[in-house]
DNA sequence: GTTAATGCAAACGGTTTGCAGGGGT
DNA sequence: ACCCCTGCAAACCGTTTGCATTAAC
């Protein structure tokens, strides 16, 4: 195979990964890899597969799912699960929020470091153990809402 | 005695709002309106479907999703998408907010009045015009706090 | 050589839709 | 009598799974 040619800082990095865990480095994982750290958008498993079917036309959308679930699993990337979309892929497994363009579809992180449960009513400390808080704002983002302006 | 009171109200709320609306009163519209209105829960399509068939054998699933939606059509329930779970129906169309409980997927409503756009962090603001926030908390509720210690 | 991962196809589960017949207005 | 609504069945769509083949180790 020639993973070799493709070699580089990533190849490396995932070649570790892949190590450590004891899962092999196949072609495909690789690919996936570098497509996923090479943009800096929240893909869809469809969308990644129709950026990689150019290059590589005999990848499946199953491997591309199946990787994707194996690459949450080593913490590489995070799933996410945004109300009406299909689930997207982020690389960055950062405590974060996210913006929600309801016109484009967008996604933007949001960054709100002293959001914790004290930032929450009361009430809710006395419904259970609060494991996670999951924010999703939906508006129009500046791009749209500059187009609709023209 | 009473449960034929309760169902006479109903009847003539939602005789009104399906004149209003221009839509038929069906035996289903009702069945399920007034399933609606007897729970407190949060339930799936699904859910309704298995609580009205032992009265009502012949009703289908997909009358059910059809009906749910109209009601949403109408402000009369609000759907909820809340990430791993179905689609669920909640009879309560304020603004409100959910904590979910990882352990037995039941839902109760956080209340948070001055939670608003100026509560969010600046950069939010910078990312376009907010419609609405989207908030659920996960963790183990009480129940099964308890439950657990036993 | 051994085992895990892939590609293919088919299944899955929740939800939606086309249609013909039934029920509300 | 009109035509909206329902029940049935089948389609839908994103995702998952079983299986035989292929490739990484």
């Amino acid at each position: 195979m020639e993973i070799e040619q493709l070699s580089t800082q990533h190849l490396n990095q995932l070649r570790q990964l892949c190590n450590e865990a004891g899962i092999k480095l196949t072609h495909q994982r690789l690919e996936i890899f570098r497509e996923l750290m090479s943009v800096n958008d929240h893909p869809s498993a469809e969308l990644i597969h129709k950026r990689l079917h150019k290059k590589h036309p005999t990848i499946a959308i199953d491997t591309i799912y199946r990787t994707l679930s194996t690459f949450d699993e080593l913490g590489l990337v995070k799933k996410l699960y945004i109300m009406n979309e299909r689930t997207l892929f982020d690389t960055n497994v950062t405590t974060h929020h996210h913006f929600i363009c309801t016109h484009c579809k967008k996604v933007k992180d949001i960054y709100w470091s002293d959001f914790d449960n004290s930032t929450l009513p009361e009430m809710v400390d006395g419904m259970g153990k609060i494991e996670s808080r999951h924010l999703e704002i939906h508006g129009v983002c500046n791009d749209c809402l500059h187009k609709s302006e023209e």
